[in-house]
DNA sequence: CAAATATATGCGTATATATGCATATATTGA
DNA sequence: TCAATATATGCATATATACGCATATATTTG
C-alpha cells in the first residue's frame, strides 16, 4: 500500500522532484520568521488592517506591510481593500491549522 | 471552547509568546531548505549512513554530514554509531508526516 | 486641487547560512 | 604503528533576506 506521498512522487522525473522540493522549501521559509508569525497570530482573532496589525505587533508599517503582503502572495492570507485600507484575513484554514498545532506544542514545552 | 494553541498560549507572557515565536520559526527554518528535504526524503525509505545519502542526493559529503547532523540536533533524525559509520533514521515522525503531506499537496500541484 | 491618511516599495545595510575546500578526528585492519 | 576509510568541522565566500529610512502611490475629505 502506497502512501500519499509515493502516489503523488512516483511518477515524478528527478527534475521534478527537484521542483518539489524547492516549492515546499519556499513554503516552510514563510513560516520561518518569528515576526511573520506574529503577524500571521494577529491575524488569526480576525480580519485586520495593516494599521491594526501594526499596532498590534510593534513592528514599523514598512516592515508589516511587506510580510502581509508576503503572507498574501504565498496564498496564506487573503487581502481586500476597502478604500484606502487593505485588510487581511486567513485564506488557507490547514496552513493556519498547522502552524498553530507546531506552536501549541512548543508553547507546552515551555510551561 | 479553546483551542489547543489557546490553551497552550493564554497563559505566557509577551516575553514568552516572544520565544515560541522564535522557537517555531527555527523549527520551520529547518525544514526550509531543498538540500536538507532532499535528505530527509532518502531517510525516509530507511536509516541510512552518510556516505549511502550522500550516494543518494549527490551533494558533497560535507555538505550532507552537516545537514544531517542539523536534522539531528533538531530532534528530527536519529543518529546511530556503528564504528566508523554514521547511521541516521527518522526520530520525529509526526514532522516527517507533516512534511510529506505538504510535499504530497505541492506534488500533486504539478502533474 | 490641496492636505491628510493608509499602504506599498526602492534602496542600502546588517545578518544568517549554504556551500566548497581543506583538514581534523575516529575507527578498523594489516 | 601506519594506512585506509567514514565522518565532522574550521574557514572563506556567495547569496538571501529582514529591517530601517525615505518616499511613492492611492484614496478620501475639505
Amino acid at each position: 500500500m502506497k502512501s500519499r506521498v509515493q502516489k503523488a512522487t512516483q511518477s515524478l522525473s528527478p527534475k521534478q522532484m527537484e521542483k518539489v522540493f524547492s516549492k515546499v522549501a519556499e513554503y516552510f521559509s514563510v513560516l520561518s520568521e518569528p515576526s511573520r508569525l506574529r503577524i500571521m497570530y494577529a491575524v488569526c482573532s480576525g480580519e485586520k488592517s495593516v494599521s491594526e496589525v501594526v499596532e498590534m505587533c510593534g513592528s514599523s508599517q514598512a516592515n508589516v506591510s511587506r510580510h502581509l503582503m508576503a503572507l498574501h502572495k504565498s496564498g496564506i492570507l487573503q487581502r481586500r481593500k476597502e478604500g484606502v485600507t487593505v485588510y487581511y484575513s486567513i485564506a488557507d484554514n490547514a496552513t493556519v491549522e498547522m502552524c498553530q498545532s507546531v506552536c501549541a506544542k512548543i508553547a507546552e514545552s515551555i510551561h
